[in-house]
DNA sequence: GGTTTCACCGTTCGTCCCGTACTATACGAC
DNA sequence: GTCGTATAGTACGGGACGAACGGTGAAACC
């Protein structure tokens, strides 16, 4: 059963994780997931929502049963040495460092003008608060947090953060005017 | 001269303005420089210090003199068609959205113990916040900032911001004692 | 003045990842 | 039933990644 040996990213214990979560899930499923939870922190591109879990399935870590009809999709679902690989990872305390790619603040460092890169971020940090908070207010009332919420709670609390960021950045590029 | 068409990246950019403010610089220079500055928003692993200014180079962007001698270093500039399409880039006022590789929080979500995980995160971000003010501080008593000091705010601002979110996280993962 | 040691410097390599561009299906409207 | 559009899914090739290793210089020891 396990067939070719791979190596497990990140991304590959996000994909884990997700699916155990939700018991299982087809691709679309994960990417909709990836897409309004984890994608706050750990940010991957859609086609890895295919690519990722075809994968995981070919190593072993998930099975996969073809539906039929139409999409005819494909639902993976954990296997046991899925679940004991992540169950292993996420007790293991080392962590690789954080990564950002924020492309507002490298234009600034080349040369750019920070205002306006400044305050498309910050708009943009607005929506996807507001959005999450969104989501946020249909948990409301229940007792004992469910990981889900929390997941939006980091979520939350990353785009006010960095909005916070920007918004004091673009005072400090305001108030020094006289550029070098 | 255009040999090679190649695709240019964020870290492509991030290269180009590195070499733009020091003039030239070899390999080793850029890497030293992406660890103490770009990498707090632009984060590259060290390989790229040696692999993109060779592409770049190939593809005309950048000059490359090569030193005599001992370890026979290349030293790079900018050509014209570098220092072009990084002004046109950093002038577009585009931006891609924000990406983020957090393993605590991903770590946390797929059920690790929060605790430690936000405790190592929390320590790292304050270990880079020293050393980051430290570089501050050599800048102390200069009126009108200088590019590589605007830098050094924007990776102290973020590094302050991710510790409290972190700290914050910390502090709810705490109170919810009572875990699901 | 040899040679040991160690920190610094630089590169290779194979796998994985990523964005772009494109195709395909479902489904409601008219 | 055909058109339009949102949703779902894929192919592909260059680029990025990180582990592992190889080279270089110079202080330190004898």
């Amino acid at each position: 059963m396990k067939s070719k040996p791979i190596r497990l990213t990140g991304t590959s214990y996000a994909v884990l994780a997700l699916i155990q979560e939700y018991g299982e899930a087809t691709s679309y499923d994960l990417k909709q997931m990836l897409e309004t939870s984890i994608e706050n922190f750990w940010t991957v591109p859609h086609t890895t929502a295919y690519e990722e879990p075809a994968r995981l399935a070919a190593a072993g870590y998930l099975s996969a049963r073809q539906e039929e009809g139409g999409r005819r999709k494909r639902v993976y679902a954990l296997t046991d040495a899925g679940r004991v690989a992540l169950a292993a990872w996420a007790a293991e305390p080392a962590l690789a460092p954080p990564q950002l790619r924020e492309e507002a603040l490298l234009k600034t460092f080349a040369g750019g003008d920070p205002r306006p890169l400044l305050g498309l971020r910050i708009d943009w940090h607005r929506e996807k608060l507001a959005e999450l908070e969104g989501y946020l207010a249909g948990f409301e009332a229940t007792e004992g947090m469910e990981r889900s919420q929390r997941t939006l709670i980091a979520g939350v609390g990353y785009h006010r953060k960095m909005l916070e960021l920007m918004e004091w950045l673009a005072e400090i590029a305001e108030a020094d005017t006289g550029l070098p």
